[in-house]
DNA sequence: AGGACGCTGACGGCTAGCTTACAATTCTGT
DNA sequence: ACAGAATTGTAAGCTAGCCGTCAGCGTCCT
């Protein structure tokens, strides 16, 4: 999963994104408030963690957390602001933001921030499918008790359907969530699913296609 | 089902009242907080939708709103609110609405909202014929517990029926509903049905044709 | 009877999805 | 740094089964 950084000033933006990746997250950026609402409005987008600056060309932060959370969307929302901008910042949390940080800030401090969203997030991820886990805290699956490794690729879109289980989930929001918008050949997200098949084998787990709409991760 | 428009704009009503039933929807229209409280009071008062103006004579929406949701009523409401009353709606969407629209708006967007909202619904919806089932969330069927795997253009069609259960559904709207304008041979929807029965066999549903009029999915 | 409407089975084009193979890239251990 | 292994992206062929159409037949109404 990947962090979502929404912020105008492009030094600051490539100071975050430099140290975010450093800290092992992969991050997508976006400029504009505008931009943020669309890319946020499907119910499900794919990030763990949104970095909202408030002052924003287009429409402000404030708009964008709203959209989201009208979404019934609750990913963890920090909120960055300039110091001395308490009415927005309250405005935020009670729109629902988790936490806010004043500018200009620590790095240090951010990066525990971070943390201590996405662990309080996680702690709530452990998903069951058939004899198929997924513990999110470790990031690591296990299928009939016997841990099971997988390249990254697969890892993400396996944990997208387990996020999803029960229901269909079609190939554009597979690509969009697991894949992140990186370019990729047209059937890509079919071959995926031919190799992770192969490692679920028949373990009380079954990766179903729903001819033209998706695919649909159920216990069997 | 009817949808409820609560609204004191005598203007605005008739052109929302006209426009809603040119969608093909019944709709039913208050205008006074009092009587919506009123109205809403029991646990079950058959509305699909509501449409909800917050600025009322009587009572305001909100607290409409408010006394909906303490019966545990989940009806999808969508805000009507002047443009600029920022703090109503936030309170409204806290409050548990579903969605708002700020006046004034565009006919189009309110529809586009309102069969959004609708198609939410249903999808969340498990509707059951006889002995025939479909689960909105997952998109699937099953007959006589055993799960029933359609291609998509059937699937459309059965759940269209399903949604009519009872109710004699003409060609022209099945082609409407279920395919959504694309070309079609005018033999198509007697085909697909005759493919439907052959499916669903004498399982406790039948799909009944009356003549000159269109189908009728029942339980036998 | 005659016509309109609906039913049924069959056929072929076509597309979505499956599978395999292979080259490019990245990872890993030495 | 190097070789070998694993992962990743792309292409190509294959298949099942969906989709639309048609022609022929049955059924209902007047």
């Amino acid at each position: 999963m990947t962090v979502l950084l929404v912020e105008d000033d492009r030094l600051l933006t490539e100071t975050l994104v430099g140290a975010l990746e450093l800290e092992g997250h992969r991050v997508r950026h976006l400029a504009d408030g505008v931009e943020a609402c669309a890319a946020l409005d499907a119910p499900d987008h794919g990030h763990a963690l949104i970095l909202l600056d408030l002052n924003l060309p287009g429409c402000s932060g404030l708009e964008v957390l709203e959209t989201l959370r009208r979404h019934d969307n609750d990913t963890p929302v920090l909120i960055l602001t300039a110091r001395g901008a308490v009415e927005d910042r309250v405005r935020g949390l009670d729109l629902g933001a988790d936490d806010y940080l004043a500018k200009p800030f620590a790095l240090d401090e951010l990066e525990a921030r971070i943390r201590a969203l996405l662990r309080r997030r996680e702690r709530h991820q452990v998903l069951q499918v058939g004899s198929l886990r997924f513990d999110g805290l470790a990031q690591r699956f296990s299928l009939a008790d016997a841990p099971l490794s997988l390249p990254p690729r697969e890892q993400r879109l396996l944990a997208c359907l387990m996020h999803h289980a029960g229901e269909p989930v079609d190939k554009a929001r597979l690509a969009e969530e697991a894949f992140q918008g990186e370019p990729m050949g047209d059937n890509a997200i079919e071959v995926y699913v031919h190799r992770l098949r192969k490692r679920l084998g028949d373990d009380g787990v079954a990766l179903r296609t729903v001819r033209g709409i998706g695919y649909l991760l159920e216990a069997t």
